[in-house]
DNA sequence: GCAAAAGTGTTAAAGCTACACCCATGT
DNA sequence: ACATGGGTGTAGCTTTAACACTTTTGC
């Protein structure tokens, strides 16, 4: 194989934003390091793009290795280059965001890696640029869940209404109207009614939808304009 | 310096497409290649990241080389990582778009690269994954211009309404309602009245605005919602 | 005077906002 | 019975969509 004449290959690491969503709050995945650099702080999960892998495949790599998962939805977020953005050695680092069922992960997975859920209201610091980068996801994450139907990928299979009020609230960090949200909702006929009801309820109980896969992949480049001032 | 111990250090380049607009079409910046591989075909313009070298300075560096032109708008599209994306050896693209007024560049600057303005209505076969990253440079042109004031990079300092207009349809691909959208357009109080007309018209001379800066700056980051059907 | 481009006006329909009211359940 | 949470209704307002009409200029 030949090559470029060029002598400045770059390492170049992945880096991963995982939210999840626990019916209250967005949280985040964060480790807890025991490794070096940086031990003992608080970062994302990263890990190198390996010589002969395609960049999707690296970043499913590294989901499954987090979570036990498989079909994370992602996103490229952004790549990051300063030169001097990891102390150790120039390392150029492609940033993506992830949206996990928080209820559907594997613990020792999680565990292994010193990961924890953080909600988003205490996170800590991060290591080198990456409180830039959950900065980012979550503007990118805002951004994107207003006008396409996403944040379904961070509730379970079968959901109310109220629950993906409670989950637009928490992303959008504001309370909505009741009443216009759910007008809202039902009017873009994403849900299908699956004739359940939520048992967990104290009081009236909320009828549990499931997604209407086929509508959602097909209207999911649509506009749909979620989040209007009258569900503020 | 210490290093990593891993071995996997890979070449980046970063691949732009640059959009301009003649008055009547969307153009794309386009080299004829001169050099090797796949010399006589057309790409982007592209450039290799030098290892002591930030990200955004290669990028305006890149910019610079081809148009003559610095602080030109411009914003990461994607990574592009499948490992045989170039045939000579594995290169991570880092592609990104960039808004210039088509009237105000280095005309030596582009012939040096060989580099030609082609409509997007006959762009050629691009080599390697080129196709693909105008596509989606296009759809996030096409995404970002119907929520913010994008498009204004692409127009002279002073513009009129049906100048916009023209602008918008050639983004879109359609026609669009002439009172609806210098409403909707005058309505964000975002252009300033200078007083002149535009002189080169045939009959009515229609006003010359220019963009409010401090407005839109300031409102940059709102959602404006430039095309809605009534424009259509 | 006429054609063409630019600017202003109007009206019906649709969507948004901000509410009130009723229903189901557990205590 | 009542508190709580969930579902449906509606009046007033704003915005959109789809038009018509008037003004300015060159020929």
């Amino acid at each position: 194989m030949t090559n470029y004449p060029h002598t400045n290959r770059i390492l170049v690491a992945l880096d991963c934003i995982v939210f999840g969503f626990d019916g209250e709050d967005i949280k985040l995945l964060l480790i807890k390091r025991n490794f070096d650099p940086e031990r003992g702080k608080w970062s994302l999960m990263g890990g190198f793009l390996e010589a002969n892998e395609d960049l999707e495949v690296a970043t499913n790599r590294i989901l499954f290795d987090l979570t036990g998962l498989k079909d994370i939805y992602f996103e490229e977020v952004q790549t990051f280059g300063k030169v001097a953005r990891d102390p150790v050695e120039r390392t150029l680092s492609i940033c993506f965001f992830a949206l996990i069922n928080i209820h559907e992960y594997d613990q020792e997975a999680v565990r292994n890696h010193n990961a924890n859920w953080i909600s988003l209201k205490d996170r800590p610091q991060l290591i080198f640029d990456h409180n830039q980068m959950v900065d980012l996801a979550l503007e990118r994450l805002r951004y994107k869940a207003a006008l396409h139907p996403i944040g379904f990928e961070l509730l379970p299979e079968k959901f109310t209404i109220p629950q993906l009020q409670k989950l637009y609230e928490a992303i959008y960090d504001t309370p909505m109207d009741r009443r216009n949200f759910s007008r809202k909702i039902v009017s873009t006929n994403l849900l299908l009614d699956t004739g359940e009801k939520n048992q967990n309820s104290a009081t009236k109980r909320a009828i549990l939808y499931s997604l209407n896969k086929e509508k959602y992949l097909k209207q999911f480049n649509a506009f749909h304009y979620f989040i209007s001032d009258s569900m503020r």
